[in-house]
Formats: C-alpha cells, structure tokens, sequence
DNA sequence: CGAGTTGTTTTGATTCATTCAAAACAACTT
DNA sequence: AAGTTGTTTTGAATGAATCAAAACAACTCG
C-alpha cells in the first residue's frame, strides 16, 4: 500500500517523495480533510515535515488529479482522495462534517441551467446542506 | 429610493442607519460585491465609514435576510441583493465574473440527492463553473 | 420633546488559512 | 556517480474576516 502510494505518484508523473507519500497515505479512503488535519497526520509517522509542505504536495497532487479540493462556505479547504466522477457533498450545517453524494441526475456533469447566460460550462458542483443524522438525534443545543 | 431603503431595514426590525442604507444601495440591484468593493462604494457616499462597519452591516442584513452570501471556492464572500428565491450561480473560471442562474429544476430546493445519507437537507447550493462570454471571446491568454 | 436604553459604529488589534521566497536538499536522469 | 530539476525547509508576509472596548446614534418612553 506504500509501494502502491509510490505508483500512484509515479503515474501521474510525479517525483516520488516521503511526504508526497504521506499526504496522499493519509487521504486515501479518509474522507475530507483540510491542510491542518492532514499535516498532524502526516506527522504521525514524518516528523519532520513542515505544513508549507503539506500545502504544497497538496497543490501538485491537486493538479495532478490524484486528489481534488472543495471548499464549502465557512470552511477551511477540504481534500479528499475520491477524484474523477464529479461527485457532490453533504455538508452538517451544524458540526461541518462532509459526506459523499453521488452524481444527482445521470451522468457528469449532471445539471444543465436552463439558461447559461452565455457561459460555456464544464462543471456543475453541487453542495447539500443540512443536519447530519448525528446532529440531528442530538437534544437541539 | 433612500426613503425605500430605510423601509425595508425598517421592515426587517433593524435600526435604519446611514451605513445601512448605503451598503443596501450599494447592492440593490449591482450583482455580486465583495466586503472590499462595498467598502468603497460606500466611501463614496459616506467617507466616514469604516470597513469593520461594512461587516457588521453585511453580517447584519445578510441575518436578516436582506441580502444573501455567496462564497465560490478562490473568491471573497461574495453578497447580492437578491433573495428568498435560492436561485444558483455561474462563475467564470477565468476572471471571477458571477451571473445568476435561475432554479434548475422547477421549485427550490431544486435538487433531491438520490441518497441522502441521513442528512435532513434543507438546501441545494448549485455553482456552475465555465467560461464567461467576454473570456470566450477574448485570445486565449 | 428630551432622557435613557439598546444596539451600532469606530478604532485598533488579532486570528486563521494560505501564499511567497530563498536556501538547503533529495529524486530521477545519463 | 555526478548533474539537473524540482521539492522541502525555514521564515516571513498577505488577505479576509473576526474580536473587543469605547464612543456614539437610533428608537422608545415618559
């Protein structure tokens, strides 16, 4: 599954690096992560790496298309590892947790505006906000 | 037109003051503005305003439902004067420009995931992304 | 109409997420 | 094994937004 991390990087014609590992390790089947939570990660097993290099794998693994970014209003910017199908978000309006949903209407990119106002779209991105069933089952602070 | 400013803070249950109104102005009807550009906007008019009241009064009447926020990934909080329809939005890969977009499909909340995940949604948040028509039309940079 | 209460605005500082830049360093090439 | 290219470290800076206390203005009530 290192090794794995290794081919990955490699693939996408990236210089294969420990934190690059790391980063990419750490999000792998983890769910939505932001720069901060995937550095202390990243720690765990590289000390010695600085968050301004998390930011940076973090940038070329974007542009690379091994990880994509979202950015919900009032939230710092979240990876996740799940690229490629243009999914959509759930979003806690409460404790800002974020789930997968899957493409609303048949095939990416899924919705057509009934107007484009002269646009030439190529990506629809859908967030849904709501309570999560956590929050919801809680006593309404 | 100031007088109908005053009425609709008047309406809302907010003291009507002058750094209301103006920032109401500034948005009736003008898109979509960033606390920056409001900021100045206002000066023009009001040249003792601070910035830090501009946030208050956008924090304020976005409350109370005068004006809503909009936050696209790579941009500031964005505010419009449009509200209560949950309309969607088109932004410009290339210069930022915002357009609005009617409800996708018939009424808000436009859109039902197939699956919620035991989320209680109570909104669908739709932001198209493409190029504008000036960007189009211009040599590719 | 004038005093009091409540809430707003000003002033000034602070936080947080992110980016920039130069030097030290490591991966891949040949 | 050495060189080139690109990455990571270290340190600083930026931009957007928030926080807090004091000065001030709007609305209420007598």
């Amino acid at each position: 599954m290192a090794t794995d991390s290794a081919e990955r990087l490699r693939a996408a014609g990236l210089k294969v690096t420990a934190p690059r590992r790391a980063v990419l390790a750490a999000l792998t089947g983890h769910g939505h992560l932001d720069a901060e939570t995937v550095f202390e990660r990243v720690r765990g097993e590289l000390p010695t790496t600085s968050l301004q290099a998390v930011y940076g794998v973090l940038s070329a693994l974007t542009g690379a298309g091994l990880l994509r970014r979202i950015e919900p209003a009032g939230s710092a910017a979240l990876y996740e590892s799940r690229t490629g199908d243009n999914h959509h978000h759930l979003v806690c309006t409460k404790c800002h947790t974020v789930a997968d949903v899957d493409c609303v209407v048949g095939e990416p990119p899924c919705l057509e505006p009934t107007d484009a106002g002269g646009f030439a779209i190529h990506t629809a991105e859908v967030t849904f906000w709501g309570l999560c069933e956590t929050c919801r089952s809680e006593p309404a602070a």
